[in-house]
DNA sequence: GACGTCATTGTGAGCGCTAACAATTCACGG
DNA sequence: CCGTGAATTGTTAGCGCTCACAATGACGTC
């Protein structure tokens, strides 16, 4: 056991043992410059001898900072979402923050508005919000906090400050790379109405369509999930041969279930469809074929929204206004060109 | 703009407000019994117009309790591990705590110790330690910390009190599956040496093999990534007609990174090799084909977990006895079995 | 040798809350 | 009409830290 049931040590304590003032122990926790070397070591020793340990509440009582970032997200187990997460977390700590996270099976006005509260109480200083659902936006905007929040994902024109991938601009490479590959026409397999990515994605999509003078195809709908992708692949497969030759699939499960679909009914990726996908989860690379899909740079995220959050607390950016954008990349692979294998190694 | 730049109201304010001592706005906001009614409606009135919050480092600095835990982990954007942390801070929450994360891009001694220690200044009463890697566990039992620890995904021969699924078990399942489909010998590639997991499924492949009076073939080690197994799945291709029917996958990431390669080969699956992989990751039902795994119920080694470590703190369990294991279960599909298409159905 | 200056250390007053106890009020029976 | 106990409210003392300021001592200067 190394945690012991008595009353920890205190600040003066630690002085008494040391035979300084709990002031003094302060400045050396603090690395205040003017401590005596010699005191310093003294103070030192003592603290690690009785395992002394700054009590956290009192410091944040005492300064009014708890050094204490909250983020609110739903989905956590998807790729995206659980790599945000990562990023804000890898970017909070390098500034010295801890971060506490509500993760939401739904994201609604009343869940979130619940989260906001629990991180409130929880004392957090500011908080981001993960919420790629519109309606979770209007929500924000009206929900009353005492700190300020930073969303993630819910597009660029909202009157919170906001952090973004261009989605609309990773449909645009999507649909555009189909396009230039020869496909006259291309379809799209778009996610949930609710979801703002899922608008700017349909957008982009159709935009690109529209500026090369081809009309839109029917557009067909999904929930993210490989199931909704099987499902939708199976009706895509009817039109084989009537026109359909290219997808662009929101995200790469939907893809997924799209690829198993063509494949049972007998349609051939990329020689009969090509499909594209978007976000490059790990898995895509391997998928049958190797998926053509937009990467998005999570790292970039987590590390903008946490710059801008922290913006907002110090009050050296006024909110409301910032909005910051980020390029998606595309990745082009087998889906949608001939087949290409990786190169061949040795198992490590 | 929601949050004002003024010092936020302190529960003596709100006391003036409404004509009332302090204390008795303590009384409310704790749900005392002991209030009139009258004076409680006046109270909330007060509080509600001028929006006030109990802060949150005055309460836990006089109760010495932050009601806040700590996690843990790395790897974060995997299944496993993001299926965890947010089975954590659900069942966290259901008791009433929250949860500060600590992600880490590789868990040694010694950031596991900095974690540690971080939460440590971040106030946390207790902490989950997931650590799957077997140097881990080491540092776990030896590192100071002034709190409970309980650990996950460590294996339970450990000092330390943890949960497990029992991994063991899981690859028994599988291979035993295979072993009644007809199969003579099973191949497996393995994790990382250096994860329990790892070993744990490499134990119980081997023991089901020579229960059976089965010799286990040649060993194949792979990272857990989809490449490494693809590079693996290269060499398994060149055992197919010299004893190679069936192969056990570690993880189901190296399953399709092996499905991709037998592929390439010419190697038809199920019907030439059958593949078996663990953890039922949401795409593996979307695989070409579909993939035979194991199922691990990360929702329970949550709520265990917690549960766990809620004892610890509150002195209910003597802590170093606790080991808690959770029993997988296999679900079969495609990959060792004749193809079987999902049902049809509409698109959603 | 008195005095200013700087480095070093100590003192006292909160930070905003809860817990323990004290005080007050009220209802009701004798 | 007073005593008694329960219900209700107020008072006081910390929780363990940091901040502002005061005090001390060493050192150099004129």
């Amino acid at each position: 056991m190394t945690h012991s049931q008595l009353r920890p040590p205190t600040m003066a304590d630690v002085a008494r043992q040391a035979g300084v003032s709990h002031q003094t122990v302060s400045r050396v926790l603090g690395d205040h410059p003017n401590v005596r070397d010699e005191t310093r070591a003294r103070v030192l020793r003592a603290i690690e001898e009785m395992g002394y340990r700054r009590n956290f509440s009192a410091r944040a009582l005492a300064t009014r900072r708890t050094r204490t970032l909250g983020v609110v997200a739903s989905n956590t187990t998807l790729y995206g979402p659980a790599s945000t997460l990562f990023a804000l977390e890898e970017a909070a700590r390098a500034e010295g923050y801890l971060v506490s996270t509500v993760s939401l099976r739904r994201l609604t006005m009343e869940t979130l508005s619940e989260a906001l509260d629990r991180l409130s109480e929880g004392g957090v200083e500011g908080v981001i919000a993960i919420a790629p659902q519109r309606s979770a936006v209007e929500a924000l905007a009206e929900l009353r906090h005492p700190f300020p929040v930073v969303a993630v994902g819910t597009g660029s024109g909202a009157e919170v400050p906001s952090v973004n991938v261009d989605q609309n601009l990773g449909a645009r490479l999507a649909t555009g790379h189909l396009l230039a590959a020869g496909h006259r026409r291309v379809w799209h397999l778009a996610g949930p109405e609710d979801w703002q990515e899922a608008v700017d994605r349909v957008d982009g999509w159709r935009a690109t369509l529209e500026a090369a003078d081809v009309e839109p195809p029917m557009l067909l709908r999904g929930d993210w999930s490989p199931l909704s992708g099987y499902r939708a692949g199976q009706e895509l497969a009817g039109w084989v041969g009537r026109g359909l030759t290219a997808v662009f699939v929101a995200n790469d499960q939907m893809a997924l279930g799209v690829l198993r679909a063509l494949r049972e009914a007998g349609v051939r990726t990329p020689q009969d469809v090509a499909v594209a996908g978007f976000d490059d989860i790990p898995e895509s690379e391997f998928f049958a074929p190797p998926l053509t899909t937009v990467r998005q740079d999570f790292a970039t995220v987590g590390k903008r929204s946490i710059a801008l959050l922290l913006d907002l607390i110090e009050g050296r950016t006024p909110s409301g206004t910032s909005q910051v954008s980020i390029e998606p990349q595309l990745v082009v692979r087998a889906s949608t060109f001939p087949y290409l294998p990786l190169p061949g190694a040795a198992p490590g």
